[in-house]
DNA sequence: ACCTTTGTTACCGACTTGTGAAAAATGGCT
DNA sequence: AGCCATTTTTCACAAGTCGGTAACAAAGGT
């Protein structure tokens, strides 16, 4: 499991710029996604960012800076909150706290220092909801469900093994594009593909094998002579219309119709 | 305004007299359970009393501080950990929250943004407390009972023992989803899996086993070959009309409709 | 035609899980 | 303290399952 140094997505309230420049050059060479916003933005808005946390100097809002901070933190308890604040006493900084920040640091202070504030808040953070972030991917009729380590056709299990779950995974998140054995083989194996290594056609036949069963009518897996793989959900129906994307409304070749809702 | 403000329990690792007396007085009074160590103790102590966060001053250790440190949040993840340390570098304060330090503060430091530090640490427990004041969980034929540390059937006991219940706790609540053995234990024991350890599947077997005597005709605790357990009421009997729960058939995605259009 | 790439099947070894029982730890009791 | 009953952990072995390889067939490309 290759989860480790994942790269975080960090929103900065500020408007300090030399405090941001240097910040913003340390984020980026971390690999960070980060957004600088010099004024306070709708909590609505940071929740479509999908941040993993916000740094914010209370500073840039005056007396609305506490009842902004109560907002996100109560809005948002999954967000890790950084206040960084110039010259806050140690009653401010209390309050902060029990307001719901989770940390606190005063500038001026060291970027580098920053940096691993947020990693920390960040690394806690996630560790309360590791899964429930994922949600179900839908293509054609298959249901891949992360939760379960399973995919599932009209509430039926296909009953996939662990690799054979983890490459259709890659695939369903893939969906349309054409992807290598080699890079295949890299992501869901972990390490690089030796010279002549078939494992991936075998379970690609496998997979096919699988899919066909529980849902027949659909082609799945494309083969691209040469190169590699490619998912998408095709009838193979010889008088039926083309795709079964989403919003496809059509009449099912067996009793069982499935609609999928949303994206 | 702090609602729930359930007794943290808090272990202090320090030997600056001063220092612990006024901090031991805060936290009596904001109601906490702690316990003071004059010296490092070994992380399965810690573990032993259940503490929520640790508060530790790297000076009492020496150059083994480093590795302390990095023992403890490796064992236990769940763990808050504050360092408290007198003079230290904002090199020193990067390590250490690297290491996986959830917050590090300076000596000499204001007691009470020490307990509101500790506070925003551990503050991660918030999460978990609804589901126990909510009433008895129930799947299947089983009622599981937080308040009694007990599960039954039909008001009969299955007599678990503590690990036993806490184990199947666990699983009900997580119903439907796949747990990998390494989430069970650090959830159940409270610390990471040692390589090769059976303790989970020993208990899998002795909770499979109390279920199928109180409860036959189901089968509750699925494997998940490679990945780990399911928890979910199945009705074993082929013929036998199915669940008790509200979904009627197997574990069924949430996310999709099945519309059936047979005649 | 020729060679290369892909499909398909079967098989064996390695790894995972089930199972019972012994050993160790825990906790109450006198 | 020592003792006993219960619980937890560890161990060894049995039973299963899966993944990767090899070997051959089929299809595509030149």
């Amino acid at each position: 499991m290759s989860q480790g140094r994942e790269s975080l997505r960090v929103a900065v309230i500020d408007n300090d710029s030399g405090f941001i420049r240097v910040l913003t050059n340390r984020m980026d060479s971390a690999g960070w996604q980060h957004r600088v916003l010099a004024t306070a933005v709708p909590p609505q808005e940071l929740v479509a960012m999908k941040v993993n946390a916000v740094v914010v100097d209370l500073g840039v809002m005056g007396d609305e800076g506490w009842s902004y901070l109560e907002r996100i933190t109560g809005l948002m308890p999954d967000l890790g909150v950084l206040v960084c604040a110039s010259g806050a006493t140690v009653s401010q900084r209390v309050r902060g706290l029990r307001i719901g920040a989770d940390d606190w640091i005063n500038k001026p202070c060291h970027p580098e220092e920053v940096i691993a504030r947020i990693e920390s808040v960040a690394r806690r953070r996630r560790r309360l909801k590791p899964s429930s972030t994922v949600g179900p991917l839908v293509v054609g009729e298959i249901e891949v469900r992360a939760d379960q380590f399973q995919a599932f056709v009209a509430g039926q299990s296909l009953d996939l093994t662990r690799r054979e779950f983890e490459l259709l995974q890659l695939l369903a998140e893939s969906e349309g594009n054409v992807l290598e054995r080699e890079t295949i083989y890299q992501r869901v194996w972990g390490y690089a593909m030796a010279h002549g290594d078939r494992s991936v056609d075998v379970f690609i036949r496998k997979l096919r094998h699988k899919l066909e069963k529980r849902s027949p009518g659909f082609a799945y897996i494309h083969t691209h002579f040469g190169v590699g793989y490619r998912f998408a959900a095709e009838s193979s129906m010889p008088s039926a219309p083309a795709v079964a994307e989403e919003g496809s409304d059509r009449a099912a070749p067996q009793s069982t119709e499935v609609l999928s809702a949303s994206v």
